[in-house]
RNA sequence: CGGGAUGUAGCGCAGCUUGGUUUAGCGCGCAGCGUUCGGGACGCUGAGGUCGGGGGUUCAAAUCCCCCCAUCCCGACCA
């Protein structure tokens, strides 16, 4: 391809919009221009990178024994009303109607509509399993769409179906999924993790993100270093770090007498460690939920740590709400409790005090008293209060350890890029989807999907392998293999080895981009290490005056130097650069 | 949905407080000519704007007032 046949307009400055670095590159490198808040237009060289990441996508799940079909986007809304769905989802949902007033939507996500095709087509046991997919625009009507491509309102995803007789079968093809999804990372040349992660209200019972790592990343995740557990932050399991008391070292074990202390308008930990100067994890910290019968319950924990509300509604099984000054006064002001001075002791019976593994060997901690302006030192369990039940009820800190293996669990941020979960039968039993068993028994198909984000792993590759010149993109997915840039296009002696060197490459089959521009040699070089190309080829002041062409690699400008003729060994760096 | 901000040429911005010497500027980019040619070169010439939209105040509005729209940020919501 010549520059000068191409399009790529990139752009010197950063756009005011951008906050992360991979939107302002993709907008910088000519990738993308917005439309509309959250929807892109994807330029030539965007829509290079995507093809080769859907190209990737697509060879991975064929050799994993999927199937590619596509699905419309718009979608009427009869199967979603079938599915609960039309009511469920909610203003994310584009819709919109026909000219005869019936109701359809952009697709966010297309369970209903396989399962639909499922439902006609799919009669016998002798037809599974069967996974479906396909390479769809999707749209989601996001609150607040930010970070250009990353969370979008259109956007562009790999959405794979399997129909399973039951779950053994349903393991094999979750279990192929993983692999290829752990592949396509892999082949793409991005350092990730995958997390055991939340269902949510795709429904499920189990299911894992794939996490490409980046700073910006909304996805917190830990992981051990030790072994190879990881998890995302709300659903982690860990062992509190060992939070000792100075004291305690000094005197093992040595109980002090309990003392009441006169803190005003001190209802904050932090305010509390200022005021007391005590180190944070000396204080324990009381934070009051109810369920909807308004059954109350304390929960305790240290005051360097974040209550998991998630984890709390698992450990009773009931729906919490935290509860708020207005509920103290319309439900506990004949208790005098003060939210800001809760505390363990003297708390009234009827509320049961759950506490959490972080503060089992603590000594001498503060609390609040349960009276106004006051908290109390020198708190011991058990000599001073009871516990109900004690569970993990926290979101894990540093220093916290791998419950498997004892090692210190490392926290990461990062972009979901894919997600796999197990559906189960929602689907098929809403909507009537089954086939003949050989059993002769009519039952529900046993359902998983399985979905990564093409537009999104664009944007998540930048993301994470970029510098302060620009994109430094993966070979793998790089919308070019090599530039060649030629120094000063009116020298004709430089021209003719660039147009040899060109049609050489091209002739054996290398990507590359002939940067033919009538520019200054400084634009073509930003240019590339703006837009990312993994090779330079340069043919300049080194080819007037030793006959030498360089060779220069974007990730770490290293350079080479060689003759024109050794076409074979400019390919060898192009190899090279992977 | 709540809070905050912004909207002036393709991009980045100034001008608005205190209305009138502004025929609306500047930098980058763009076009033409010439000089340059190893890390965003230089000179000259030029094109490009209903100042987000509508209404109002005024002799006069980019500038003051009201309404609307769009975009961005924080939060809530959603996963």
């Amino acid at each position: 391809m010549r520059y000068s046949n191409f399009f790529i307009p990139t752009l010197k400055e950063e756009p005011t919009e951008a906050e992360i670095p991979s939107h302002s590159l993709c907008l910088r490198a000519g990738l993308i221009r917005k439309v509309a808040s959250g929807i892109y237009s994807f330029l030539p060289l965007g829509f290079r990178v995507l093809r080769k990441i859907e190209d990737i996508v697509r060879d991975e799940m064929n050799k994993a024994g999927a199937i590619e079909l596509l699905l419309p986007a718009i979608q009427p809304s009869e199967l979603w009303i079938k599915s609960g769905r039309w009511s469920e989802y909610g203003p994310e949902m584009f819709r919109l109607k026909d000219r005869s007033n019936r109701d359809f939507c952009l697709g966010p996500t297309h369970e209903e509509l396989i399962t639909y095709l499922a439902y006609l087509d799919i009669k016998s046991y002798k037809d599974l399993p069967i996974n479906l997919y396909q390479i769809q625009v999707k749209f989601r009507d996001e609150i607040r769409p930010r970070y250009g491509l990353l969370r979008a309102r259109e956007f562009i995803m790999k959405d794979a179906y399997s129909f399973c007789r039951d779950e053994e079968e349903l393991d094999e093809v979750y279990k192929k999924m993983y692999r290829a999804y752990s592949r396509i990372l892999e082949r793409i040349g991005l350092n990730f993790k995958v997390v055991e992660a939340k269902t949510g209200v795709i429904g499920g019972k189990y299911s894992h993100e794939f996490i490409v790592l980046a700073k910006n990343g909304e996805e917190k995740i830990v992981y051990c270093p030790g072994c190879n557990y990881s998890s995302g932050y709300e659903l982690s399991r860990f062992v509190p770090g060992n939070n000792k008391d100075s004291r305690d070292e000094e005197k093992p074990g040595f109980e002090e007498r309990v003392g009441e202390v006169f803190t005003p308008d001190i209802t904050t930990i932090e305010s509390l460690v200022q005021f007391l100067k005590v180190p944070v994890d000396r204080i324990v910290k009381t934070i009051l939920l109810k369920d909807k019968e308004n059954n109350i319950y304390a929960f305790l924990l240290g005051g360097e740590r974040e209550l998991n509300i998630g984890k709390a509604q698992d450990f009773l099984n009931k729906e919490l709400k935290m509860i708020g000054e207005e509920d103290v006064e319309n439900n506990l002001n004949s208790t005098g409790l003060n939210i800001g001075y809760l505390g363990p002791i003297n708390l009234p019976c009827h509320i049961k005090i759950l506490a959490d593994n972080s503060i089992k060997k603590r000594k001498n901690f503060v609390v609040g008293a349960n009276k106004k302006n006051y908290h109390l030192i020198n708190v011991n369990y058990p000599r001073d209060f009871v516990v109900d039940s004690w569970g993990d009820f926290s979101y894990p800190v540093p220093g916290d350890i791998c419950i498997n293996c004892g090692s210190k669990l490392e926290f990461e941020r990062g972009i979901e890029v894919g997600h796999i979960f197990k559906l189960g039968e929602k689907y098929s039993l809403k909507l009537e989807a089954k086939f003949l068993d050989k059993d002769g028994k009519l039952k529900p198909f046993v359902m998983g999907c399985y979905g990564i984000g093409i537009s999104r792993i664009m944007a998540a590759a930048i993301e994470q392998l970029h510098d302060d010149k620009g994109i430094v993109w993966p070979s793998a997915i790089a919308p070019f293999a090599a530039e060649i840039v030629v120094t000063n296009p009116q020298d004709d002696r430089l021209t003719k080895v660039a147009e040899e060197i060109y049609s050489s490459l091209t002739g054996f089959g290398v990507e590359v981009i002939y940067d033919d521009r009538d520019t200054s040699p400084g634009i073509k070089f930003k240019d590339a290490d703006l837009m990312g190309i993994p090779l330079k080829i340069i043919i300049g002041k080194k080819f007037l005056d030793k006959g030498k062409i360089e060779v220069e690699f974007r990730k770490n400008s290293h350079k080479e130097e060689l003759i024109p003729a050794d076409i074979s060994g400019i390919v060898r760096y192009i190899n090279q650069s992977l």
